[in-house]
DNA sequence: GTAACCCCTGACATCAATGTCAGGGTCAAG
DNA sequence: CTTGACCCTGACATTGATGTCAGGGGTTAC
């Protein structure tokens, strides 16, 4: 099977395919010619990849435990190592709520204060607290990148 | 007033304040040997800035509406300009948190499935459903990303 | 004069998957 | 043989605030 077949069933990108080959998610043997050769197997570990990367998941992160599901659909949950990947990804999307949270909450505090304003309402304006000149920002978060930029 | 002492007083760095200037969020009048030259109000300014950028306002965001709120403080909110950013951030964010709460739950799913493993207590595997091929991931979000990087 | 700071500009690096282009093969159908 | 639809590799672009370096100059105290 070649890679605009598998393409088409899994969803990726060609593009994707062969980052995927690249970065060593997947393997794929040659035809004579040069082409990448695919099969079934193949079709379901791009599916898979696809899945994991649409979790959050880095290609450098499902390689770590990419060979613990490569067989057996029904062993991926049995992998310690799958686990702990998830826990660690749940721990730092959990840290990104909580960050969204925080900074959704003090742009309702401005909304809210904006909606009451008329004229010199507001003595000291509700800009927020005066962060720490060091504890700036939110880490970068992970997660796919490619694709529907420009959300805000 | 020097670019150094404007850094101490706001927390931004050296780097982050010529930034600032480059893409027109403040401006510095120049000394006879070419130093930047900044008073108190660009202090405010810079400090303003740190904190929408915090909040996830991108430079070119704020440069919309930042000449709202650069005289008074107290007006900061009256700007129908800051406002209507500021619905549109938030909107943004709720987006976001929605996104990560669905990748949360499959996370959690998964996790749960895992805790009952053993060997082949699952037929099919819980790896989640399976995305459409074309609406994948989620966008790309704003916010501050030069610092604190690798989080997960 | 020289060390120790500070300032300047311009450029490259970061993150990570993906898009996209250039330049070039392969192959089957017409 | 030509056309069209594939395939290949390699490289650059995207995001966007910030770090960091190179190369050069100013200012001040010793």
């Amino acid at each position: 099977m070649k890679i605009g077949d598998v393409a088409k069933r899994t969803g990726a990108s060609v593009r994707s395919i062969r980052h995927y080959e690249k970065v060593g998610l997947i393997r794929a043997t040659r035809e004579e010619n040069g082409y990448r050769d695919f099969d079934e197997a193949d079709v379901l570990l791009v599916r898979r990849i696809g899945r994991m990367i649409r979790l959050g998941f880095t290609t450098e992160e499902i390689a770590t435990f990419l060979n613990c599901i490569v067989d057996d659909p029904a062993t991926v949950t049995a992998c310690p190592k799958v686990a702990a990947a998830h826990r660690l990804k749940l721990a730092a999307i959990e840290r990104q709520m909580a960050d969204l949270e925080t900074r959704r909450q003090k742009l309702l505090i401005t909304l809210k204060a904006a909606s009451g304003q008329d004229d010199t309402s507001v003595p000291e304006a509700p800009v927020h607290a005066e962060a720490s000149p060091i504890a700036r920002a939110h880490p970068r978060h992970p997660g796919a990148r490619g694709l529907f930029r420009r959300s805000s």
